[in-house]
DNA sequence: CAATTGATTGAATCTGAGC
DNA sequence: TGCTCAGATTCAATCAATT
């Protein structure tokens, strides 16, 4: 693990590497077109408490003077929009993001990734286990925080891994709402001083579960507000690669002593659950060839109609022909019919699923 | 309970009536500062494209009404800062407003209100417990909504009724996140034919939660995207006064029909609706994103078989993979497993139940 | 009548490979 | 680029129907 300062126009990919520097200028001199994913934390210092300081520095007496306010909110939207877009330009067309926030910017952070021209997936809900209370009883316990998950832009291609986040959930599908705790205990980096290292560390957990969800193993993980690394722990431990930009000093050497002592896993336990879609498309045709229907024979429907098969791998019943999913949708009056689940065929008197021996011709060629 | 027209002008507040017209007209009309608590509904600005078909074929009845589409962001956000504008002059210094959206439109509404000098108390999440699922496993769950509470402006008083939250809470402080179910059964509204009255029809118990956290009793509670009439329906129950805005009669009929039956309901009976929670289930794939299990370990079974645990929480044996449960049942040959049960883990030469480490999670979460 | 099974439904930005 | 078509995909609740 080191800690470089890029080189303006460099081509080559840092990987595993904590670049220091102003992230908007580090990510301005990395190839275009080069991550797979953005995780980003960025700071919501809108200093609107108290003193209040326009763009220039200067400071603002009239706290209520809703110009000046405005003046704040709109330096934050300067710099949240040019973070974005330096970070969607290094990301590949099926890249991602995540952001993660609070109340005090997510809102400006999403419609600057909307207007940015990201596509929102999903915006999720951090619900923390172990909250902050509110001390002095004014509002409520501020127990969560929120992410925003969007692809580089409309009806772009993206990662999600569906069935491993699906397992992580036992089985049912992952929700948009994470119950998880906030990080403390021995995760949580301290000082010599036994100070913490970083004020908003961010659990292993939440970023486990971005990067399951989707990357893959080999991604690039590109973090532009690196803090203590937490994303390129968890991307190291998963066996992904990471780039992080991290502008303090202190913050990259508790990043870099941290990401030294992180543990690869092996292969076998980076393996995930593989959706059918994943798996290789059988023809239906090539039950016939392979001899596992006979041209001619019945295929039969829940409902009992039947359909008969022919050479070149069509049905035809009483009254449509096609496709075993076209004939499927037709008699079922359905926009659409998965046709391997959908018919059977008769042996030894019993009606067996035609996936069966899709299963059958899947088993042998993945032993090839 | 009337339906009227409002003069422009009026100076008298027209309480407990549904106002027909457009909300933004409609509230340009009201007097000045009257309204101690505006709830907002908002069109969110879906944008749905096609149709879309659960697993069985069923057609989604999705919202496709004329008034939630607009021609672009410019135009939504054009909307929605007039409508917070004029709901802004209606509310007394000291009032407050809750918004109510998803990741569509919430990001701009949030916004808009942060410009419009709106001060945030709190996001809140509606977690919702019965969700609709995300039927082509493309993305996670949409399984929550956003609400965002706001006081006038920096430092304006607001109403705020600790003790009663922390009172529907079983005593501990009430949370920013709210798991409450979606408007179903009886309480849903249907039309003569059957149909929903209305796409999307709030819970009461959403409402209650947020008129007894902010308002107090004889308080006046605006709703400019009435609707059906949740609003009104639980405000009148609790001895608020409403004013609701809606441009659709078929939604204000609806409404003043509902609004006529509305009886005060007895404290015991609001407990148990508003105080529903989700029992916390803990999946297995927590373990690993918390540490506490490390993907690539081995599991034990009481027979002495082993299994190796993937990042994904899903195990792996010789011979079977799945969850806990599964790779349980499949090795004893039984129908089902408890795996929480089945398996342990090696830890200092000892062989541990892994539900040791459940009990812990829950420990931790059950302090919520 | 109790218990079980089956049908229905909900604010949803919901496909993708191959030609 | 657009078109065609294979084929993958659901959770919790409420009701109705049946045993």
């Amino acid at each position: 693990m080191t800690v470089k300062t890029p080189k303006v126009g460099a081509a080559a990919l840092p990987l595993n590497q904590i670049l220091a520097g102003d992230c908007i200028e580090v990510m301005r001199s990395l190839p275009e077109g080069s991550v797979d994913l953005v995780f980003a934390d960025p700071p919501y210092n809108l200093q609107l408490r108290g003193d209040l300081h326009r763009p220039d520095n200067s400071r603002v007496d009239a706290v209520n003077d809703a110009w000046d306010r405005f003046g704040s909110f709109e330096a934050y939207d300067r710099f949240t929009r040019d973070w974005l877009a330096a970070a969607r330009r290094l990301l590949k067309p099926g890249g991602a993001i995540w952001v993660i926030g609070s109340y005090h910017n997510i809102f400006r952070v999403g419609v600057a990734m909307q207007d940015a021209g990201f596509w929102i997936l999903n915006d999720v809900v951090w619900r923390k286990s172990n909250p902050m209370p509110n001390f002095r009883g004014k509002r409520l316990t501020n127990a969560h925080e929120t992410l925003i998950w969007a692809s580089k832009s409309e009806g772009a291609k993206y990662t999600f891994n569906y069935e491993a986040l699906k397992a992580l959930n036992e089985g049912v599908q992952m929700r948009s709402d994470w119950v998880l705790p906030i990080c403390t205990g021995h995760e949580r980096l301290k000082t010599e001083s036994g100070e913490k290292a970083h004020p908003t560390q961010k659990p292993e957990s939440l970023l486990h579960r971005v990067l399951v969800g989707s990357t893959n193993p080999g991604d690039v993980v590109l973090d532009p507000f690196f803090g203590t690394g937490t994303t390129g722990a968890v991307a190291r431990m998963l066996g992904r690669s990471f780039i992080g930009i991290e502008r303090e000093a202190t913050y990259r050497d508790a990043a870099t002593k941290r990401l030294e002592k992180v543990r690869p896993l092996d292969r076998a336990a980076l393996e995930t659950t593989t959706s059918k879609r994943a798996e290789p498309r059988i023809p239906f045709g090539q039950l016939l060839e392979r001899g596992l229907l006979r041209p001619g024979e019945m295929l039969v429907s829940p409902r009992g109609k039947a359909a008969k098969v022919r050479v070149d791998g069509s049905l035809v019943s009483a009254e449509h022909r096609g496709s075993i999913h076209q004939v499927g949708a037709a008699l079922e009056g359905a926009p659409s019919c998965n046709g391997w689940t959908y018919w059977q065929f008769k042996r030894d008197g019993k009606l067996i699923p035609i996936d069966i021996l899709r299963q059958q011709l899947r088993a042998e060629q993945g032993q090839a």
